[in-house]
DNA sequence: CTGAAAGCGCTTACAG
DNA sequence: CTGAAAGCGCTTACAG
């Protein structure tokens, strides 16, 4: 009102100015602005919401995630949506009782947000889907191990990028690739396996059965899995683990039998996560594009709503080759 | 008014009960209750938010954090908030041009948070703190390095974990003792010298100066510092590093100079990162209690707004002895 | 290109 | 212990 008043407008033009609408003389336009710019006029949040159709506000759903993820993700979700002018509403479920869509009912009934990011597990989870459908609230998917949801999703090609890693130690004269598959339930450890497979296939290697060993993502089954590697009657001179966790284990047992990284035993992750450069040798690794990702989904989230309903989103990896893989019997370091 | 007309009583009956204020009859309550639970009702944020003095939002800011305080800080809030019944946005200033009042003010002002949780650095900009005030913004400061803003705080005490760092080691029978600073531009980076000097003292061992290395928090810097140490003609037993990130780089050194550890020597970080126990040996370290800090964050941002203006929290850290320091001369490892 | 009116769904301040 | 009225600050749907 007091922005109207001032400009000598009605609060309707105010609000076409503001939102940007079309059909506003320019010069109207610009007096409005003026006018609001000298009251430092800021429109609330909530009164347009409560008006409109929309919130300003994007919710981003986590369940038990991991450090780096949340840090990666949320620096590209925050930094979109400072850029879009809304704002994002963090929920993290509660691990313990099990009521997931009741939680993902209530949360996203009283909040009302425009839309919300699923990570993973969540983005698997049937019923939470469910609750968010039956309430209307428009999803994105990141890293779904399912994509018949029929809902947008970002992801990146786990299968791929495993095939690169392979690709690049076949570069460097290794052709006994050990292999550490992640836990079997998750859709990623199994996409990395076959594009691991599949690149050893292209590249006319056999796949020794006693170098494809089984561990879970966590460092102590890539010791143990690098322990039983290096234990081989005939050892391989390169491990492939499928993410950075088991890759520091493997990295391990490769001090603990005194098998020198990379001249020895050349070592590869998959993550890059933050400690892939706290370490010596730096971990070589596959660098997710978690930012990207997030910056998507946000976009995805904001899109008009039925363009990106089938929409499904592959973004670009790297792969990052350090100082842990290097050719085969590779000269000493440095 | 569906609840209401349902119940039979009238819409501020519906919002006494559903508020829990007081003054209502037992019965009435619980035919209100019935009949919002029917219904499915859900009272809307953005109304509530208008009509009344709260938004039921708490806002959580950062600047260039690293993954994995954000990852720790937001377990504990995120929980927090979510028993509290409200929702957390997580804002991140652009670190490019620099205008940071300004970008505080206009979040501050468009989302109207009922508190806002500041992290370090943007703890100590004066600028950005007066931007909020100027608001009527209520901030909670999460370990500012300046404690006299009149602001709550909540912090851990960095001198007494160092000191007790100190201890632990002097317990296991060494005495010289190397100290690698952190960023001396960050008050905790001296807080943890002073500690260090504190308890060297107090257990009567000289600070010899050569042992005392100036970092600056980087893996690089650890490593560097390490390789001085190292070199010296009388190296230390044991070294603490001001944080994880360096004590991994003095790891590094002692591997690169084929100094076994923690046999001939004991290493100890600070921060207890989550790369800690993904390392062989894994690092000794202090832990922050980053987790307890954001939920008493989000506590003292809800608390009646004049309780706690002068309140500063001090948590109880911990320290965690792993692998990475043993006793002064120790037997071989296992 | 512009505006007057109604209404979004709650809480507040007041009366009883 | 309960309710009728006003109002929070915007957008929507409509009229011109």
């Amino acid at each position: 009102v007091d922005v109207a008043s001032r400009a000598g407008v009605s609060i309707k033009t105010v609000s076409r100015v503001l939102n940007n609408e079309a059909n506003v003389h320019a010069e109207t336009r610009q007096a409005v602005l003026a006018a609001a710019n000298a009251l430092r006029y800021r429109p609330k949040l909530s009164a347009r919401s409560l008006a409109g159709a929309r919130s300003f506000l994007i919710g981003l759903l986590y369940y038990a995630p991991s450090a780096a993820f949340v840090g990666a993700i949320q620096q590209g979700a925050t930094a979109r949506c400072r850029e879009a002018g809304v704002h994002l509403v963090v929920e993290s479920l509660d691990t313990a009782p099990g009521r997931l869509e009741q939680q993902v009912e209530h949360m996203a009934s009283t909040l009302r947000v425009d839309g919300m990011i699923i990570t993973p597990p969540l983005c698997d989870n049937t019923k939470v889907l469910r609750a968010l459908r039956r309430n209307g609230t428009r999803c994105v998917l990141i890293s779904p191990d399912v994509r018949r949801h029929g809902l947008p999703i970002v992801r990146m090609d786990d299968r791929r990028a495993a095939a690169e890693v392979v690709q690049a130690l076949v570069a460097l004269g290794h052709t006994r690739i050990g292999f550490v598959q992640g836990d079997a339930a998750q859709a990623a450890a199994l996409e990395r396996r076959a594009g691991f497979e599949r690149a050893m296939h292209d590249a006319g290697l056999t796949i020794e059965p006693s170098l494809v060993r089984e561990g879970d993502f966590t460092f102590a089954s890539g010791l143990q899995q690098g322990l039983a590697l290096l234990a081989l009657r005939k050892p391989p001179s390169a491990v492939f683990a499928s993410n950075d966790d088991m890759a520091l284990g493997v990295l391990a047992a490769a001090r603990e039998r005194n098998v020198a990284v990379p001249q020895a035993l050349s070592i590869v992750g998959f993550d890059d996560s933050p400690v892939a450069t706290l370490i010596s040798p730096a971990l070589s690794s596959v660098r997710q594009p978690l930012f990207e990702m997030a910056t998507a989904a946000v976009d995805l989230v904001l899109a008009p709503p039925l363009a990106g309903a089938e929409t499904e989103l592959v973004l670009p990896h790297q792969l990052v080759l350090r100082e842990s893989s290097g050719p085969v019997g590779g000269a000493a370091k440095h």
